[in-house]
DNA sequence: CTGGATCCCAGATGATACTG
DNA sequence: CAGTATCATCTGGGATCCAG
């Protein structure tokens, strides 16, 4: 009952402008968090790694990415103190449960590709829908 | 053997920087796709009835993403051909589909707001780790 | 009512150079 | 190696006005 109805309620409020998980869902599914809880899963990288890992991430980006992540509790980061530096990041509890439903996500998505490819490429051969009286 | 061999391979893809399904990964995870996605869930909706649904979005961002979201394939527009307008979206198949991997990932976000909260509060506390010799 | 067209800004992202 | 700082750019997204 009491289950139910927090069902309810709680189905709603992603959809309510000022649900505070708004923010966090933006930066789990940003551009390059997806990609780094893809990276990590069942994995501890170092930083050069994980930028070779992930293709196209500038060192900029990664490095916010990885700050904001590790700010919400996603991954955890190892810094040892020698010189050169030697850094490494894998993910928490909290980031693996994450993972799994982003790869749930990911995977569907890959299996998938060909379906929406042949209905974004059908779309685009018929761009306007003219009704000629 | 072969799954798995597929498994693998597509492990990787959305790492590799030319991916294709990085563009449909982002149009799939986009700020307001992810909304209307869930908004949509066994329902059909007016534009009107969405915007609504979905609080904050503009006219302008609805129709864009509506507009991409039909050309993948994940809704199904129907126009009446009256006047006032009368339009209806809903899911299609894909879109169902699509929805209920969003919708795990959502609604597991909801369940542990609270725990990624306390997280980010606890690193706002320490904004910087010195390390006092 | 359902959008399209335009203008404009803030924030996201990239490239490059620099440092402990 | 692992970033930070800076500058330039590009894009998402809001506001507004307009039309069928």
């Amino acid at each position: 009952m009491t289950k139910l109805l927090n069902e309810r309620l709680k189905k709603g409020e992603l959809l309510n402008v000022d649900c505070p998980s708004r923010e966090v869902l933006k930066r789990l599914t940003g551009r390059w968090s997806l990609l780094v809880l893809i990276a990590l899963r069942d994995e501890t990288l170092r930083f050069s790694a994980l930028r070779r890992r992930i293709g196209g991430v500038s060192e900029r980006m990664l490095a916010q990415t990885l700050r904001y992540m590790e700010e919400d509790g996603f991954i955890s980061r190892i810094a040892y103190d020698v010189v050169p530096p030697h850094v490494e990041y894998h993910l928490t509890p909290l980031g693996c449960e994450a993972e799994e439903r982003i790869a749930l996500l990911a995977d569907w998505l890959e299996n998938n590709f060909s379906r929406i490819m042949e209905k974004r490429q059908a779309s685009a051969a018929r761009p306007v829908v003219n009704k000629p009286l």
